[in-house]
Formats: structure tokens, sequence, C-alpha cells
RNA sequence: GGGGCGUUAGCUCAGUUGGCUAGAGCGUUAGACUGGCAGUCUAAAGGUCAGGGGUUCGACUCCCCUACGCUCCA
């Protein structure tokens, strides 16, 4: 219905030709278009970046292909198409605190795309995307604009002329404009495949407007309503790291087009929000909220900064991105968390409320993504959850501001180094503050608050500071290959490596031709192991992966590196990894068995002394069930099923076959399986060989990650033998204190109720004595000066003795109480005042017990009617009724 | 990974320079009032002050270590 009001208002305004699509048609008609080009068309990547250490989400298109144009994977389909989920929250044009206050940018977007990989370059390219846009999406020519690399000198480059020539095929020269290096070379990084690139502009004004300033020079002038619509990259260019380029041998295409966009412009809008793909959750917030979108505009901020990042966190938890306290799960706290702080500032809305979004969204983008619906109610949970404790953290923090603001009454500025700690620590919002000190007619000291800020940042940024040397190339066009599967030594030659220096501390990354070493992947912790240079032994400490290459880490370098290598895996620890992996699989199977189909993996480590697996299941586990799943995962073992492992399986038949794929599967057709008896799934780890290997397998621990996901810890092998050995051990002890083998635990039952009794009966014993002592000392109180006076020395607890003095001082209102105690070797004295004496100022026991101190060589002190002290000379104590007594009298 | 903060009764939190033999509100329990419900009043129970070590006559308070949590930055 929405969509439908919305399409026909469309119509009155519209600048291209045809009835407007919504949404899902035109992501569609790109799709097909494209596969009628003879691409391939492959799903999503998931938007949670899994293996580079440079990059934690998706953030354009090529991600799920870069390993292709570094060349450290083959070409598999020469000519791709998709649309890719992306995520940006910094970067030049990319501020998080920017998105919502315009009408275009997005923390989460889909980017459409076509690639060649070696395949057509500059002249298809350019073809297709104007046929596309002009003919099957009917745009109007006359309000597109393109624009071509224009040289640059420094990088010794021309004009790029063949995109020119290909362009004047289809549009007017003087509609192709030339751009310089900063909008119009990409470069993939500081070094790698690079080149230039041919955008398409639309202008989307009204013609009004058009006539009266050419839109041609508003491109790239950052107005709203002349935009770049499609950026085509042509990838003919290596930066080297010296920063000179070399041409390359395989040239690609790499174009990327916001779906956002695209939408607005076919469906005729002047904001991205204003079509269908945000209209919907606008409309569910705006209900939620009772208040119309467009009625304010600062609301509406509100809602488009909730609309936009409900689908980046909604994304983010499918893909397997669990809000959390460090890097990318952080990054999806802060979105979350900005979300809510415009809901509620703006909105009025104080309880959680973002999760409510979830079933919109699925109903909008459900159909194409299916995971949205595959996860629903664990993104439900997990985001009202988030949002809970954030209102929380909020109202803790309004907390510390009214104490602050009452504290320091009369000023008229909010210190920035309390705007600072608000923030810092409390994590309460910098604007919040400044928005509830002008509701209570004070500023905010900003330039304290950033002074902090920056302070901080410069701690993390010295600290995390490390140095990337260049790779040395030994072997050209080398691919590295792993052969770790099937053996655990090798001989194979260096074929790069590059020196990393980190807080002082340099180390070597090295790269083989072929190696054993299995890199940290999908939960299983890097191989370590040696590699040999002609009789040089070299650790390697861990094994990572980027971008598909395998990087062996070593403390230093051999001597000759271009020699022949001997690389040597640690076989103890990579069986009892390959045990724990194995071990893994069964009890995923087996919680599946147990507590249902719902349980998804959520994470995983895998490593030599035990196994971590977090999944999603709502709640805590029965010890009955703890016992069922480990005793389904021990029959298994004892079945001793043979690791039945297919490496280049098409995914849809692993699919078919029942396999659990997790994360949703890079695109790539052959997948590897992983079987063991009835459980099955798509896997890269190292395993055993037999079930029976893995020995013995024990739940050590089972707990709560977040809402919705369980964490539950396992050993296995030798690992389970020394627990169980550990525990026995134990009982065996424990039988043999107290005394009784056959039933330790009625021993120990008996043995606490004894110690209950004795207990009470010591209780009983100590009041007795003390209400003795109490009569006793009471009774035997002097007159002086007309109060009552007590001194005595006793072999007691001085805790005791200053329970005694209360209750004496409590007894009687005008007297002095001097207790001298000898325990356990030391000595101790006591002194208390009734009340309404120390009140008159007269006694003092503070004063009393720093003279009588000095007799057993000791110090103390207390309040005027109660003080303790000790000391060290026992002798002393002898003396002290004495001296006490003078010292009473002479006051 | 680096910094800051926290951990006190079932829950939410106080606890001033180390010393009023650890407090409040809510909740719980009991009693009283009320025709019942709801409630009001009174009282009680409930704490290894996260754990361990140290300094001190004396540590919830100061120092160190560990665990867990929160938070900012990278």
């Amino acid at each position: 219905m929405q969509a439908q009001r919305l399409l026909k208002k469309v119509n009155k305004t519209s600048y291209h030709k045809m009835q407007p699509m919504n949404a899902q048609q035109i992501r569609q008609k790109f799709l097909d278009y494209f596969a009628t080009k003879e691409h391939h068309i492959v799903s999503s990547a998931p938007m949670v970046v899994k293996d580079d250490p440079t990059l934690m989400f998706t953030n354009a298109g090529m991600n799920q292909f870069k390993d292709i144009f570094l060349g450290n994977s083959p070409v598999k389909f020469p000519r791709i198409a998709n649309t890719q989920k992306c995520l940006r929250v910094s970067g030049k044009h990319n501020d998080l605190e920017e998105v919502g206050h315009d009408t275009y940018h997005h923390t989460m977007f889909e980017m459409l795309g076509n690639w060649s990989f070696g395949d057509y370059f500059k002249e298809e390219a350019i073809a297709w995307a104007w046929e596309l846009l002009t003919e099957e999406f009917k745009i109007d020519k006359d309000r597109l604009y393109v624009t071509i690399f224009g040289g640059d000198a420094g990088d010794n480059l021309s004009e790029d002329t063949e995109a020119l020539e290909f362009w004047k095929k289809w549009i007017s020269p003087d509609r192709i404009l030339r751009g310089n290096k900063k909008d119009n070379f990409w470069e993939m990084g500081d070094t790698g495949p690079c080149g230039p690139c041919s955008e398409i502009h639309v202008d989307i004004r009204n013609n009004e407007d058009r006539k009266a300033i050419d839109g041609k020079t508003l491109v790239n002038e950052s107005h709203p309503l002349v935009i770049e619509i499609w950026n085509l990259v042509f990838m003919q260019y290596n930066r080297m790291a010296n920063g000179s380029l070399q041409s390359l041998p395989a040239k690609h295409v790499d174009t990327g087009m916001g779906f956002e966009r695209l939408c607005m412009v076919l469906q005729g809008k002047q904001s991205n929000y204003d079509t269908d793909v945000f209209q919907p959750v606008i409309q569910k917030i705006s209900a939620l909220c009772d208040i119309k979108y467009g009625e304010s505009a600062k609301a509406d901020v509100a809602m488009r900064v909730v609309a936009d990042h409900v689908r980046a966190i909604a994304f983010a938890i499918a893909d397997g991105q669990l809000p959390s306290n460090n890097k990318a799960g952080y990054v999806i706290r802060r979105i979350l968390r900005r979300a809510v702080r415009y809901g509620y500032t703006f909105l009025n809305l104080n309880e959680p409320f973002i999760y409510k979004l979830i079933p919109v969204l699925k109903d909008q983008l459900g159909s194409y993504f299916t995971e949205l619906g595959a996860q629903q109610s664990l993104i439900e949970k997990v985001i009202a959850e988030e949002e809970g404790s954030f209102l929380r953290t909020l109202s803790h923090g309004i907390n510390k501001f009214n104490q602050y603001v009452a504290a320091n009454e009369g000023e008229k500025i909010i210190k920035g180094d309390f705007a600072f700690e608000l923030y810092d620590t409390y994590g309460f919002p910098i604007d919040l503050t400044s928005l509830m000190a002008r509701e209570a007619g004070l500023d905010v000291d900003m330039e304290g608050f950033s002074k902090g800020l920056e302070l901080q940042k410069e701690r993390s940024r010295k600290d995390a500071s490390q140095e990337t040397g260049d790779w040395v190339i030994l072997i050209d066009a080398a691919e590295e290959k792993f052969v770790g599967y099937d053996t655990l030594e090798t001989k194979t030659r260096i074929t790069r490596y590059r020196k990393v220096t980190a807080k002082g501390k340099e180390i070597w990354q090295i790269a083989l031709e072929t190696t054993p070493f299995y890199a940290e992947s999908g939960g299983q912790i890097g191989d370590c192991g040696f590699i040999e240079v002609e009789g040089e032994k070299i650790n390697v400490t861990d094994t990572r992966k980027e971008n598909n290459l395998i990087i062996h880490l070593a403390d230093k370098l051999p001597a000759h590196p271009e020699a022949e290598v001997k690389a040597v895996v640690s076989a103890e620890a990579r069986l009892n990894t390959a045990n724990n992996h194995s071990a893994t699989h069964l009890m995923h199977h087996a919680l599946r068995n147990v507590l249902g189909t719902h349980v998804e993996q959520k994470g995983s480590y895998v490593g030599p002394d035990y196994l971590r697996f977090d999944f999603s299941h709502f709640q805590k586990l029965s010890n009955e069930e703890i016992q069922e799943i480990e005793k389904q995962v021990n029959e298994m073992i004892r079945q001793n099923s043979q690791l039945d492992e297919h490496r280049s399986v098409p995914v849809e038949e692993a699919r078919n076959s029942g396999a659990l794929a997790l994360f949703g599967e890079k695109y790539g057709d052959k997948v590897r399986t992983i079987r063991f008896g009835n459980s099955i799934e798509l896997c890269g780890g190292t395993h055993a060989s037999f079930t029976g290997q893995i020995g013995m397998f024990k739940i050590t621990s089972e707990s709560a990650i977040a809402a919705g996901v369980r964490r539950i810890e396992a050993i296995t092998a030798a690992k389970a033998e020394e627990f169980f050995n550990k525990q026995n051990l134990l009982i065996q002890e424990i039988k043999e204190l107290v005394k009784n083998p056959v039933d330790p635990v009625r021993g120990i039952k008996n043995l606490l109720d004894e110690n209950n009794k004795l207990k009470h009966q010591i209780e009983q014993m100590k009041a007795e004595k003390a209400r003795e002592l109490f009569s006793e000392l009471l009774a035997g109180a002097d007159n002086i000066n007309s109060i009552k006076f007590i001194a005595h020395t006793l072999e007691i607890d001085p805790a005791v003795a200053k329970d005694l003095a209360f209750k004496l001082i409590a007894a009687e209102n005008n007297l002095v109480v001097v207790l001298g105690t000898d325990y356990e070797k030391k000595p101790g004295l006591t002194v208390a005042v009734s009340e309404q004496l120390s009140a008159g100022g007269k006694y003092n026991a503070v004063a009393i017990i720093k003279e009588l101190a000095k007799e057993i060589k000791g110090g103390g002190g207390g309040q005027p009617h109660i003080a303790t002290a000790g000391g060290k000379d026992l002798n002393g104590l002898t003396i002290i009724p004495e001296k006490a007594k003078a010292l009473i009298s002479a006051i």
C-alpha cells in the first residue's frame, strides 16, 4: 500500500519515461541484464569480513574478489555481477555522525556491480552501463554526465583517451568531463591493483533549476541532486611499494552502483529515504513514536538515523557479528547506540523499540536476503537486549550528571574533564551532555573535552603503531599452495617475506610456495612449528591468512632465504587441535539433536588445549541436556567413524546433502565437506582421521555471552583424561581427609554440621564470657573525680575487648574504660568513653590512648569515644591500669 | 591491544581525610489497622564489603595481583 501511494506521487514529477519500479524489481533488473551479457550472478558475500586484517566489514562490492585482483586466487568466472551488502562508518565521505542529517549517506547500503577478470574491458563496460541506464531503466539522457580520468603529472599518466573515445559513441563530448586523480583514479590501497575510473552522474533537479544552472558545473561539487550514480573502475596498473606504476598483464573491470541512489532516481524521489527501501521502516518508526515524518526537521533526522542503522545492525547480526566491546562488534554497538540515542532524544522513545522494526525490514528485504528471516528471532533478541543495556547506561550517566551539577552549584560551565569522564568512562554521549547542560543553563567546555579525547587517541595510536615493510619477492607470480591436509612436512621455497615492527619487536612474515601450515581460519588457530633452511632452524610461532595468502610468523629471517626450505608443523599441537575440531563438529551435531535445529554456530575457537563453541539458543542448558550432549558425542567417538572428506564439492550438492554452512559461504563454486557419520559440515579445518582418535569428550563450562547466544567450552583426549584423573585424585584426597572412604559426601556433611555446632558453642561461650566480664568489670568500677573508671588487662581478642567496651559505655553514661589485651603474643589497648563524657570534650579516648600506647611501644587512634591501639612490648601491659588511673585523675 | 571506571543486602545504589562495632530505598517475612481488595503503619530477617596478598594499632576505604563487568580509543 505504502509503496503504491509513493509510486503514484512519483508520476507527477517523473523524469524518466517508464512506470517506476519498486526496489525489488530494480535489483532484479540489474542482475537479469548482466545475466544476458553472460555474467555469472553470485550472491552477496557476508558483510562481516573474516580473513583480512585491514578490514572489519565489506565496504565495497570488490572486497570478496580482492584475492583475485591480487592474484592470490585463480579466476573461476571471468564475468560476474551481484549486489553486495556493504557497511561504512568512517572514511573520507562516511562519518557515522553525518548519517541521517542528509538524504543520501548510509552506514549499510547495497552496491550493484559487474566485474570482468581479465575479460572485457573499457568498451563493453561503458556500452553496457549506458544501455542499462538509458534503455532498460529509461533515464533521460540529457540528465546524465560522465567523467573520465584527466591524467596526472606526478604519476606521469596522460588522459584516459580510451574511455573518452568509447564514451563519445554514446554521449556528446560536452557532457564528458575530465576529473583529477582524487576523483577519477582508483586505488585499492597504498600498493596493488589500481587504475583510472569513469563515473556516471545524474542530475535530478527540477527543470527550472536545471535551466538556471548548468548541471555540468555541479558534477562532483557535493550537490545533493547532482550525484554520482555509477563508478566504472578500469584496473590496468599495479602500484609498487616505491610508488611507481607497472602495467598489469590481465586488466580488470570493477564497477559499483549505489542501489539506494538508483532507486531514488528511478522512483523520482529526491532523497534515498523517500524510496520504498526506507519508507516502510520510517512509517513504522513514525507509528511507534506518534510523530509524522516530515513534520519536524529534528524528528526526521532521527527517523532517518534509526531507519538506516537498523539495517546495518540486523545484517551484521545475521552475518554472525554480535555487538560487543571491541573491534567489529564495537562498531555495531556504536551504530545501535547512536540509533537509540536519537530515538531517545528526538522521538521520545525511552524503551527498547528498534527490535520492533525487524519484521518490517524482513518484509522489505527478506525475499532477496533470506538470512533476515532465518535469524529473525535472534536478531530481535540481541537488539532488544542491547537497547535495554544502553538505556541503563544513559540513566546512569544522567545520575552522574545531576550529581555533578548539584555539587558545582553556581558554576556556569561544565568542565571539559568531567564531560570527557562521562563520555570515556560511562559511555555517555557528548551531545546529550551538551543538551542537558543547555537545559540547566550551563555551557560545556568543549575544548577541554576534545583535548581529553585527543590524548586518549594518542595513547591508543602509540600503542597500536606498527610498521609493515614491503614484500621482498623471491619467486614472482607464485601461487602459494596449502598441502597440510595430507602432510605435516614438506620441502619448498620462500616466495616472499617482509618485516613487521610493533612495540619495538620485529617479526618476519614469510610465504612459502607450498606449505603444510594451516592458517588461522574458521575458529581453528594457526599451526606452529619450524622451517629449516641450510641447517638453520627458525621457529614459526603462528600462521595467518591475509587475502587468501598464507603467512608464517617467524622471529627471524633465515640467513639464506632463497635456499630450499624444510617446513615442519608441530605434530602434537596439530593432532590435539584436529581432535578438538572434529569434536566441535560432533558436538554441533549433538546440540541440534538435543536442543533443536535453531542452534546455529555464532563463533568458535579450536586450539590444542580446548575448544569453545558459541551458538544461538535462548536458555541455560540444564545439567541433563549437557549430560545428554556429552553422551551423544562420546557415542559418536566410540563408533569410530572414518573421516569422509571431499575437497571440491559444488556448493549446491553440499547443501543438498545436508551440510551445515556457516555464516553464508563466500562466492566460489566448490567447497570442502567434512563428514563423520551423520555430521556433515562445510569446513576448511583439519580433522581426526577416525573419531575414535578423539578418545573422550567433556564439557567444562556452559555460559551466556549475549542475549540468545550461549557458549560451551570442552576438552578432549589427553586433556579430558587429565581432567578425570584430577577429579579422581581430588575425591581420593577428600575420602582420606574425611575418613569415610565409602561416602565422602556424608563425611563432609557431618563435618559441616559439627563445625556449625562448634561455631555456635563458641559464640555462646564468648557471649557468656563477655557477660561475665561485663558484670565483673562494671562491679569493680572505681570512682575518680565523680566519674566511673574501669581499667583491666585481659587475655582476650582485641575485637572482643572492643565489643565489651562498647557494651560498657552503652550501659553507663559516665564511664571511662581502659582495657589492655594480651592476645596471640601481641599487646593491645582499647579505650572507650561514654558518649556524654566525650561530648563534653574533656575526656578524649584518642588523647588517652596515645599516651598509654607509649608503654607498649605502639600507636593507635580512633574517635573521641572509642579508640584502639597495638604495640610490641607485652611487658608494658602490666602498668597500664595504674598509669591509666593516674592519667584520668590528672584530667 | 592501550586507557578509565566499577564489583557493598534478593534488586538499585550511599558510604566524606583509613577509626561513628557496614547504611538507604525497593523487595521479602511477620504483626497491627481496614468489611474484602488495594494499601498504610510497625518490626524483623538478609552482607566472606568480588577473590588473594600487602601497608597499618586498625582497611569497604590506601597499594599490588587475579577474575568478572562497564566504557572510550585503536
